[in-house]
RNA sequence: GCCCCAUUCGUCCAGCGGCCUAGGACGCCGGCCUUUCACGCCGGUAACACGGGUUCGAAUCCCGUAUGGGGUGCCA
């Protein structure tokens, strides 16, 4: 058996979405286990729309994702002879006709015959001739049926009596994607078409049209299982935020977002979730796709994601979260960035964040003084009943000798203060609160010792005092 | 309307006639750990759409019904 072929075929439509990604990755997925070939077409009958801002929203999301095509992109508009050729060979063998009737015309006439909807064969001995405006038609046959084997669905058959003449070559001349499908397909040895469920209705179309150009042997077909919304609908650009450019600004891990697209509609036989592409690759195979719907769980991209992210190195971490950590919209100003501090305390923010832009949120106060103080942490913290206004006294005074060095001394020091006062007060007092909402501003965050190096002595006694004050 | 497809926990995936008192993961709930928040660990919650067959035996096969979805374009 010759080695498969696989494309992926998207529409220039200006960015590419899950779904899309989901069946670019399928066939990647097919081509790599079988050591096919994964071929990039862009089907853009509409030429002069497909700019190169078109064609780039479509490869560099791909390349993002890891996907690499072998061959291509071609695109179907510098195809267009070839088409064209198709659709005469059709025209001379008797399987396409010209009509010429409006969609009102061909409505009169369904009315008159008492069909409903359709077109029902109307100019197929009318002997049209070609013109501005004339379409090209197939000749569907009557009778008989075209069988699918779907290697997903298993054997669809459609009743040659459900398709209708349908339009291969527009009235501006122009030719239908299912013409250049078949032609494409066949000129590029196509061997699997890989796609989702939504197309499977066009696919004895073309089947049909491959049949009468003489091809032979078809491709197989697998259609998958539609990515749906929480409504279970059909994902859409319009209703759902799905480009997959918009999670990769959000800061999802390219690995990460192909493990959970590879996780919709497909499962690995030994049920681990999260791995390597190399092992996803190895045990993948369409036969074990599954065939309902998929709903795309955010959630769970967010959990896949934060294990990635839990799963780099401190300075693969920094250099992935840099973009969000010195963008425009990082909450400090520009020079106050320091990426060795982001390095030194990456293991605290990986296992706190499930996406790169979350980042930044953690790292705060250690760039820019924080300019008040969170009310409920201050009311929580800072109470004298529980001798906040005396840990804070003992506390700078403490550190007031120390160097700043040892993130181990820095913690006795201030731990020490809070286990002398319960002894002296006789009743436990906690020093660490007080000392994180003075320092950061909030109740919550990242351990305070090593950060506290990092920030140095000078600015954290600064912020103990200025916290202390507002005792009055 | 017509054609096509699907139906296992809220969600994703496993199960392809007996191993199922249906397994894993996300989520959720509880506990442990912890002088913050997390991480981690332990435990719990929760599903074979319904009705007929076939079979000694069905989540698994067949047929209906219901529900959901896709298509029905001179979009792809």
């Amino acid at each position: 058996m010759t080695s498969p072929r696989v494309r992926f075929a998207p529409a220039p439509t200006g960015f590419l979405h899950v779904g899309s990604a989901r069946s670019a990755l399928f066939n990647w997925l097919y081509a790599r286990n079988t050591g096919g070939t994964f071929v990039l077409r862009v089907e853009d009958t509409n030429a002069e729309k497909t700019t190169q801002e078109f064609v780039d929203a479509i490869t560099e999301p791909l390349a993002w994702l890891g996907l690499d095509w072998d061959e291509g992109p071609y695109f179907q508009s510098e195809r267009l002879e070839l088409h064209m050729a198709a659709v005469q060979q059709l025209l001379n063998t008797g399987h396409a006709y010209y009509c010429d009737l409006s969609q009102e015309e061909i409505e009169a006439k369904n009315d008159e015959a008492g069909l409903k909807g359709g077109y029902h064969g109307w100019s197929r001995d009318r002997d049209v001739g070609d013109g501005p405006g004339v379409v090209v038609r197939f000749r569907a046959p009557d009778d008989g049926v075209t069988v699918i084997d779907d290697i997903v669905r298993g054997r669809v058959e459609i009743a040659h009596e459900t398709i209708e003449d349908f339009v291969i070559r527009r009235g501006d001349g122009s030719p239908v994607f299912l013409i250049a499908n078949a032609v494409d397909d066949h000129d590029m040895g196509i061997t699997h078409v890989i796609r989702g469920e939504d197309l499977l209705n066009t696919a004895p179309k073309v089947m049909l049209l491959w049949d009468a150009l003489g091809y032979g042997e078809k491709p197989v077909y697998a259609h998958l299982p539609l990515l749906v919304n929480e409504q279970r609908k059909k994902l859409s650009k319009r209703r759902d935020s799905v480009a997959l450019a918009a999670f990769r600004d959000e800061g999802y891990l390219p690995d990460a977002m192909a493990n959970a697209l590879a996780l919709l509609g497909w499962g690995p036989p030994d049920e681990v979730e999260i791995r390597p592409m190399a092992e996803i690759v190895e045990l993948f195979s369409l036969e074990t796709v599954n065939k309902a719907a998929a709903m795309f769980d955010v959630q769970k991209l967010g959990h896949i994601n934060a294990e990635y992210i839990k799963g780099l190195s401190a300075a693969e971490f920094t250099a992935a979260a840099e973009p969000w950590l010195t963008s425009d919209e990082a909450p400090w100003p520009a020079d106050a960035y320091d990426s060795a501090v982001v390095e030194a305390l990456a293991p605290e923010i990986q296992q706190r964040i499930s996406k790169l832009d979350e980042a930044a949120g953690w790292l705060t106060w250690l760039f820019v003084r924080p300019t008040e103080f969170d009310e409920k942490s201050w009311s929580k913290a800072m109470v004298k009943g529980r001798a906040a206004d005396r840990v804070l006294d003992e506390v700078i005074a403490a550190l007031d000798g120390d160097d700043f060095s040892d993130a181990g001394r820095i913690e006795q020091i201030v731990l020490g203060v809070g286990d002398a006062l319960t002894e002296a007060l006789d009743a436990r007092v906690m020093s660490q609160a007080p000392v994180r909402v003075a320092l950061t501003g909030g109740g919550a965050g990242i351990p305070l010792w090593q950060a506290m190096t990092l920030l140095g002595r000078d600015e954290c006694l600064a912020r103990l005092r200025a916290a202390r004050a507002q005792f009055g």
